[in-house]
DNA sequence: CTTGTACCCTGACCGC
DNA sequence: TGCGGTCAGGGTACAA
């Protein structure tokens, strides 16, 4: 999905149209985004009348707090997005309606998602908790210090890169961020996790922190898919120093950004300045 | 326990 | 124009 500023700029985009709104009737048209145990048919009866009084973020889980005190949890993973109606969308954003929450304003809240990888669910108050225990911190919040980082990092044999994609050990890097990150801090992606030197763990922690807070002053990257609400598109896909510049010179060094694969997802980095 | 792989799904793009 | 292969920002179940 999107990542951590992405999500977050849809909260941001969302949160003070739904805040406070009801749901008046919700129609899923793909019961497949609907997951486990919650079925489509029980996801439309238990939304229906319910206010909707909070829009947080978790991670890159988009929540929306109940009056009941229950939680629909959201992801959004690689394609899913938000749309608020009317006016009615421009047909391009709605070519994959998923499911659709009509609001006591009159408007209509859509979500579409054209591989339906994203999802809804239902959760009460101890499920989110269950949940919540296997996510890592929050790497923008003043809790996540460097020591914090070292600490988890210390545990680990994975390679850097495959360690910063682990929701368990930090929440909300994905791949784009961590490629983006381990660039800032000159770090290379194929070092392990726990190799990593006071020097190179503090880099890392502060590269960590400014690049999803420059993200998301620029509202995300748009690669592809990824769109804010009604269709906005991010910006800082024209800061991106190593994701998608294979072949390219490094902006810092000259040498060539290279492409590899780790656990099965790409990774760029500068085979000059990342050693 | 940890780490890596296959899979979910569709569409865009590339080379033939 | 069509066809097959590859790839895409994520997460999960399962294997080693």
């Amino acid at each position: 999905m999107p990542e951590l500023p992405e999500v977050e700029t849809i909260r941001c985009d969302l949160a003070p149209e739904l805040t406070g709104r009801r749901i008046v009737a919700v129609r899923v048209h793909k019961p497949d985004i609907v997951l486990s145990p919650t079925s489509a048919q029980r996801l439309t009866r238990a939304l229906a009348g319910e206010r909707i009084v909070e829009v947080s973020r978790r991670a890159k889980n988009l929540l929306f707090r109940l009056d009941s005190g229950r939680l629909l949890l959201t992801q959004v993973r690689m394609t899913g997005r938000f749309v608020l109606g009317p006016p009615l969308p421009a047909r391009s954003e709605l070519k994959h309606v998923a499911a659709e929450f009509d609001l006591d304003d009159g408007r209509t809240l859509y979500y579409d998602d054209v591989r339906r990888l994203g999802g809804f669910t239902l959760l009460s108050e101890g499920e989110w908790s269950v949940w919540e225990a296997r996510l890592g911190p929050e790497p923008l919040e003043e809790d996540f210090t460097a020591r914090l980082l070292a600490d988890r990092l210390s545990r680990s044999r994975a390679p850097i890169k495959s360690f910063l994609l682990d929701q368990r050990r930090i929440a909300g890097i994905g791949n784009i961020y961590a490629s983006e990150a381990l660039h800032r801090a000159r770090v290379d992606p194929r070092r392990t996790a726990g190799s990593l030197k006071p020097l190179e763990v503090t880099r890392l922690h502060r590269a960590i922190r400014a690049v999803l807070r420059d993200a998301l002053a620029g509202s995300g990257t748009t690669l592809r898919d990824y769109r804010a609400v009604n269709g906005r598109s991010g910006r800082f896909q024209n800061s991106l120093r190593a994701y998608g510049r294979e072949g390219e010179p490094c902006r810092r060094c000259r040498s060539r950004v290279r492409r590899i694969v780790q656990a099965g997802r790409s990774t760029f980095y500068c085979s000059g300045c990342q050693s």
